[in-house]
DNA sequence: TATTAAATAACAATAATTATTATTTAAGGA
DNA sequence: TCCTTAAATAATAATTATTGTTATTTAATA
């Protein structure tokens, strides 16, 4: 867990209730929830945040690499504070997300299998970067 | 490519002209297009063609095997008419999807730079399946 | 404490996708 | 070949996720 004051204070940016609610909500779960997942999580306790600040917030910290965004196919993206890129098995039933070890590429699906029992039917791994055209 | 007037047939599904466009076009390219980019590229030679047609035709598609959809984090889904599930590389800066073949995993990142000549930064890898929950 | 730029809440707008429905059409049988 | 009929389509409305706008509030510093 980073500390959220000193990282937005080095970057001259404000240290609201906001940010720190939702950033500790992200760091204390392993539930991947979207935005309004953390909205609804954290509406009873704060009752005034807003919506669009929980995306907006989420933005912020994905560009101040604070949290990573994931996409698992879903219409909405889901967020992890755990910024290290590892891999994850999504439950094609129910939706739910667990985490897997980076380590366990060598040896892969059959590893991925033991780990998270979970009966794992497909995978899909996306490499970000940049292509001929825009690396230069 | 796969013999789509069979495979539709097979299930009691119509073979019309909008799905052996649609499938044609997605057969032919390796652009990994998203449901707008097809509709574009088939709107000047299928004039009356809809863009919810397009968006019914991929889910139809997809549920009969015969595309792949990928999410890769961009707000669209992309379609490959590849269903052997395979890496993707996605440039950070124009969006541009390569594929990577699929036996490349063991040796992954170095290899999968060499292959696409991309500058790769980060990846998230996906495995799809049941959870301990809804496996039984 | 006062000042000020940044952040927020509220809400409007947009983009991607899905739903609805009247019309058209593919496919099989007469 | 023509009929019939269920399925597919086009047109468009509706929905969902997300982003933009703006007046108000607030964190941070002087």
């Amino acid at each position: 867990m980073k500390d959220i004051t000193k990282i937005l204070r080095a970057k001259g940016l404000k240290v609201t209730p906001q940010r720190i609610a939702i950033y500790a909500m992200l760091s204390h779960t392993k539930e991947h929830p979207n935005a309004e997942m953390i909205y609804q999580a954290l509406e009873p306790t704060n009752p005034t945040l807003s919506l669009a600040t929980v995306y907006k917030t989420l933005c912020l910290f994905k560009s101040c690499g604070l949290v990573q965004e994931l996409s698992v196919g879903e219409p909405s993206a889901r967020y992890d504070a755990v910024t290290q890129t590892h891999p994850h098995a999504v439950c094609t039933c129910c939706g739910k997300v667990a985490d897997i070890p980076y380590d366990i590429l060598e040896q892969l699906h059959k590893q991925a299998c033991c780990y998270t029992d979970f009966l794992l039917e497909s995978e899909q791994l996306i490499f970000y970067g940049k292509c001929p055209d825009c690396k230069s």
